[in-house]
DNA sequence: CTCAGTGCAAAGGATTTGCATGCCG
DNA sequence: CGGCATGCAAATCCTTTGCACTGAG
């Protein structure tokens, strides 16, 4: 047993998580993160922001054309990837039809995902930092002993939502 | 918690060692499934269930048909259609160009995934039955509080494998 | 004989891209 | 002005499907 492994253990957490950002500081981070690979926070990259802010859970492309019919699909997508590359969206691929996005895990905190196979629909749940802790030791003994190197875990479940049951 | 529980959490696994299940049982499973569904095992399929036990891990179409030329494109995306609804084998989707397969969970063993952001390869890891238990724990837990009924559970790594690095 | 399985070719459909125009710096 | 951003339309490409043919039962 390695006490140094047994210690990343604890450093799970990628960054502070902020789970009550205002919109005010919403916004001012994605702009610097977009000024930051060069990119501009403009109108449309901010619509979306304040699209995927407001949905409760990841929204696929179709929906966030429902809710603001104003949105262009092409830039939506052109849009997505940037703000993706810039870290401030989060793309998720399920077996559905659609791909879904949401916010980045650290402007809006860690959170795992429900998937469920009938409707397609995505929800969030988290559970106690200490199986993150759990969750975090294996991640770690994994990248010591295979090289690979991690940038995130997923731990979702799949399944049918109370709503399909 | 024991400490010496975590410290052989997880381990690699190797090749196409389906546990204990010999050819000869694996698919006289795989028909036995397909007549259950009402479906023949052909020959097509029976290949298509030997490609993938021959691989290492998850292997996209584009790899299986390079492995066999001899397999039609169609007639292999309608094959893995049958052996997935017969419960033979698991789609995985990725972020990467390709959907993956592999035989299913209780023909090979649970485990886990690696996924290379770069090259879009996978690969298998298992973890401790500690861990599992660990985590059959949260599953329950979070489908008490939820309602959610999970059919499974997702705990993979998504960064950079070691060839990439 | 019947009907599932097969394979070629063509279609489907979510996502991406070409290109002309608009707009910020 | 210079270059990124936009949006319409068209292309892309993984995957699915139409259809005629084959073969198992």
């Amino acid at each position: 047993m390695s006490i140094t492994v047994w210690d990343r253990g604890f450093h799970f957490s990628r960054g502070s998580s902020v789970g009550a950002m205002t919109p005010a500081d919403l916004h001012e981070t994605a702009a610097e993160r977009l000024r930051g690979s060069g990119q501009r926070y403009t109108a449309g990259r901010r619509r979306l922001v304040e699209l995927l802010a407001a949905g409760a859970s990841p929204c696929s492309l179709p929906e966030l054309l429902a809710t603001d019919r104003t949105v262009p699909q092409s830039s939506a997508y052109r849009n997505l990837v940037v703000l993706e590359e810039a870290g401030v969206v989060r793309k998720i691929v399920t077996r559905g039809d659609f791909a879904r996005y949401e916010l980045a895990e650290d402007l809006t905190g860690h959170h795992h995902h429900l998937e469920c196979a009938v409707c397609g629909g995505v929800e969030d749940f988290t559970v106690s930092p200490a199986v993150e802790r759990n969750l975090a030791r294996v991640v770690a003994t994994v990248e010591d002993t295979t090289g690979f190197s991690a940038q995130h875990h997923r731990f979702d479940l799949v399944g049918t939502c109370a709503h399909c049951a």
